[in-house]
RNA sequence: GCCCGGAUGGCGGAACUGGCAGACGCACGGGACUCAAAAUCCCGCGAGGGCAACCUCAUGUGGGUUCGAUCCCCACUCUGGGCACCA
């Protein structure tokens, strides 16, 4: 022990210097190799946080929160015996870095590697167990490599395709945006109004896997709402597919008024229809169709083909906030009629952009006196609105308000001869009917599409795919690459709708792979989630050079034991993640379906009531915290805020409570003495608080873990005397998770040489937690009046004898007990 | 509009499976130490009443179930988030 025995007057020299301290340790944990993990170590526990992206800025207290709180369960499952595998790397590629570099006029190729020193200089200072040994960067040619190499896979599967597509455009970040890039009709990034584009783009199949993707969520131990959130954006529907015959408007002139037998349609244009209420077909009264719908053309009347084609273009124009906004519904008559396959009544077809040519089958049937939408449509353009379902109250021919939708306790009206059946079961009986009639019942429709990853920007990598005039679409070889990115000095993208890449004719003229024509390149960059959601299968295998994932590595590993991150990611990260990782397991490389056995979201921080920003001016800034109080001080005061998974308020006062507690710490330590016996109430206390902490850290309760460790440092400094050895010791190893610099200095005063993350967890001694005597709460009429000290073993009867014995308690009973209620171990209810 | 979650002292928050509401910390008040201050240590700290022992009220609002409700049920208010013309 290096400080002076001062027992009994520890406030003098109370406090230690956690600038000293923490420099120390940062050192000693290099030289002796503590956070290098051995990949071959008993009981393999893969603790993954979400790899930050490097900004200019620096570290925000959102990253160092969510690193911390993953630190302290990463360094908690090492005191428990595991080998942990704690990686941490940089997602430096993507737009952002890249407005960034144009902003600042800096190249990313430069810019990149200074923010990511910084930010390694202050993650070093905040005392992670990270293995830098295993870090990725995915702008580095031997990470994108393999990220090439991946989009290989997919294609060589069959899961990467091209086509002419719409997609949303972003004309401010002049590139093709992922629908999840879209929030509300505004580009996520910089607000502009998303626009429509047809382009070439390259697409991932990832629709091909929504099914497993939903299904799957049932088998994860993952937060609720992330669930909840991912399977909204699968948004799985289940319902039928009718089929609408559609009058040929050439050979039938079919017109309003005139009846056209069924023998005359043969030419007549069928049509599919998505719908989850089969039940409505009696009300289906008019068809639309998407705007981009192929048979559009083909079904529309000569006389409307002019109106028509005029509505088809604006829409087109059109951008995708106001076609949202705009919540009043505009449409064309397409001039034709189709047959109603249940009732054989001829309706009207409109087109009108309320439906969607994404979604289903880009076509509806219209029942507007069940359906919100079809009634506002019918309501405006004086449609025919007929009821199908009637209330309990309701009669056939009840005028409708509004749309009915509510389907739970209706029954249908004016539907032949399913005229009284509840909605329930009309539902399957008119499926059955309508299937009989050549529907298909059990269609299943997902609002999930798929993922685009064409960008027509620089800062990504290459999509390794070449053009030959002779072959076609050729996959680089395995062999080739990475296809390196370029340094080129003019990276501003255009409105031209191709990358920047695409300017530069040394790039891109490349020999065929096949025939050793000359070729081109694709131009196009792969789009940055494509980076992200494959890096925790390579960690454990870098550095290798010659696989992406070593087999061997990749089994022992993966899944990922628990991985924490931003709820912000639900549903774009961790479902790209999942599906990448689906994918690898089917080509038989990755030993699960799932990647993350595990997944906590963690809250957010934020500060004096608001959320943090620039403007306000109340960003924390962590160097600042960590010179003024130390990282320890921080990391335990971030984790004392409140829930991990619900975040909290930073307020800088009471940053001081926490300070004080590892101060008390410091002390306790330095003023233990080994002789005499221990305390047996403190020592019941440290074993309860032993339990207590643990259960909490694998929790991830870190507040209450913080709390428990206080209330035993109040119960270990009661009094004059100085704490024993045996009171203070497993208190280190149970703050290491949370103090580890600090916990490694005092495990040095306290005589170890080796690291404190080496040792093991407290075993918790039930022996001295157990107690034979109890605490009865003891109420009357339900009411709380007092307690009583019993033996455990306690009977109803003698606990009622002690109650009536006690005269601060039996004068709250006044007559005779009418009920007792005797919950042993807790509690005494008489009822008078 | 639909789907999740939340609301507890001056503040952040705690409370196992329906069983002592307010742990722990901050702020605040009092005391010890000091010439003094800071630091440190000790005591108090939901509201109202009482000299006191104690008593009454109290977990967003209004009902309900129960011997007993922060916890379960119904209705509502406010609030955070997700989805949103998805047929």
């Amino acid at each position: 022990m290096t400080a002076p025995e001062m027992p009994g007057r520890p406030e003098e020299t109370v406090g230690y210097d956690p600038t000293a301290v923490e420099a120390k340790w940062r050192e000693r944990w290099v030289e002796r190799g503590t956070n290098a993990t051995d990949l071959n170590g008993e009981r393999p526990y893969y603790q993954l946080m979400m790899f930050p992206y490097p900004s200019a800025e620096g570290l925000h207290i959102g990253n160092l929160y969510a690193f911390t709180g993953n630190d302290i369960h990463g360094r908690f499952q090492r005191l428990q015996g595991h080998t942990v595998l704690q990686p941490l790397g940089y997602d430096a590629f993507g737009i952002h870095s890249e407005n960034f570099a144009l902003k600042v006029g800096v190249h990313p190729m430069e810019l990149i590697p200074r923010n990511v020193a910084n930010f390694r200089r202050q993650l070093d200072r905040a005392g992670l167990m990270v293995d830098w040994n295993r870090s990725v960067d995915t702008t580095d040619p031997a990470y994108y490599k393999w990220t090439q190499w991946v989009f290989l896979k997919l294609l060589e599967r069959g899961l990467a395709y091209k086509k002419q597509a719409a997609v949303n455009w972003c004309p401010s970040c002049k590139t093709v945006l992922a629908n999840e890039q879209v929030e509300g009709g505004l580009c996520e990034r910089c607000k502009t109004p998303v626009e429509l584009r047809s382009l070439e783009q390259w697409f991932f199949r990832i629709t091909g896997y929504a099914e497993r993707l939903l299904g799957n969520l049932d088998t994860i131990d993952w937060s609720e709402s992330t669930r909840m959130a991912q399977r909204n954006w699968l948004g799985r529907s289940e319902g039928s597919e009718l089929r609408f015959r559609v009058l040929d408007p050439l050979t039938d002139a079919g017109s309003a008024g005139v009846m056209v037998s069924q023998e005359v349609t043969s030419g007549a244009v069928v049509i599919p229809v998505f719908t989850t209420r089969p039940d409505t077909i009696f009300g289906a009264t008019y068809m639309v169709l998407a705007p981009e719908h192929p048979s559009l053309e083909r079904i529309t009347s000569a006389d409307q083909r002019a109106d028509v084609e005029a509505y088809r273009d604006a829409t087109r124009r059109q951008d995708i906030v106001s076609r949202k906004v705009n919540k009043e519904k505009t449409g064309v008559f397409t001039g034709s009629y189709a047959v109603n396959p249940a009732s054989g009544e001829m309706i009207p077809v409109w087109t009108a952009d309320y439906v969607l040519m994404e979604y289903g089958t880009g076509a509806i049937m219209a029942v507007p006196g069940h359906d919100e939408r079809d009634f506002e449509f019918a309501t405006q353009f004086g449609l025919p609105i007929v009821r199908v379902v009637a209330a309990p109250h309701e009669g056939p021919h009840t005028p409708l308000a509004a749309a009915y939708t509510d389907d739970a306790d209706g029954r249908l009206v004016n539907s032949e001869h399913f005229d009284g059946l509840p909605v329930a079961d009309a539902k399957q009986r008119v499926t059955e009917w309508l299937t009989r009639r050549g529907a298909a019942k059990g269609v299943t429709t997902f609002r999930l599409r798929d993922w685009c990853i064409s960008r027509q920007r620089y800062w990504g990598p290459p999509i390794p795919v070449i053009y030959c005039d002779a072959c076609g679409t050729v996959p680089v070889p395995v062999k080739d690459l990475p296809v390196l990115l370029p340094h080129i000095t003019d990276y501003k993208p255009d409105d031209s709708g191709v990358s920047p890449l695409a300017r530069y004719e040394e790039w891109y003229h490349v020999p065929c792979p096949t025939c050793g024509q000359p070729a081109r390149r694709e131009t196009d960059v792969s789009d940055t989630f494509l980076d992200s959601a494959w890096y925790f299968l390579r960690y454990p295998s870098v550095p290798r050079d010659d696989v992406p994932f070593d087999a061997e590595l990749t089994r022992r590993w993966l899944p990922v034991s628990i991985y924490i991150g931003g709820n912000e990611h639900a549903v774009l990260h961790l479902l790209y993640a999942r599906f990448i990782n689906m994918v690898m397991h089917d080509a038989g490389l990755v030993p699960t379906e799932e990647p993350f056995a595990k997944f906590r979201a963690h809250g957010l921080i934020i500060r004096d009531g608001h959320k943090m920003s620039k403007s306000r001016g109340n960003v924390v800034i962590p160097d600042a915290y960590m010179d003024d109080w130390g990282a320890d001080t921080l990391r335990t005061y971030l984790m004392f805020i409140g829930p991990f998974e619900e975040g909290g308020d930073f307020r800088d006062q009471s940053i001081s409570g926490v300070r004080r507690f590892l101060d008390r710490l410091f002390a306790s330590v330095r003023d233990a003495k080994g002789d005499g016996a221990p305390d047996a109430l403190v020592m019941r206390k440290l074993h309860q608080t032993i339990r207590k902490v643990g259960g909490d850290l694998a929790a991830l309760s870190y507040n209450t873990a913080i709390a428990a460790m206080m209330e035993y440092m109040n119960v270990l400094r009661r009094g004059e005397r100085a704490p024993h050895l045996a009171e203070v010791t497993p208190l280190v190893l149970l703050a290491a998770p949370f103090a580890p610099h600090i916990a490694e200095e005092l495990w040095e005063m306290l005589g170890h040489s080796t690291s404190i993350f080496d040792a093991r967890w407290p075993e918790v001694d039930e022996s001295l937690v157990r107690d034979d005597r109890f605490e009865l709460v003891v109420q009357v009429n339900g009411k709380t009046r007092g307690k009583l000290s019993l033996p455990n073993a306690v009977t109803q009867d003698a606990a009622v004898a002690a109650v009536q014995a006690d005269a601060a308690l039996s004068r709250f009973i006044t007559g005779a007990p009418k009920k007792v209620i005797f919950v042993p171990g807790r509690l005494l209810n008489i009822v008078v």
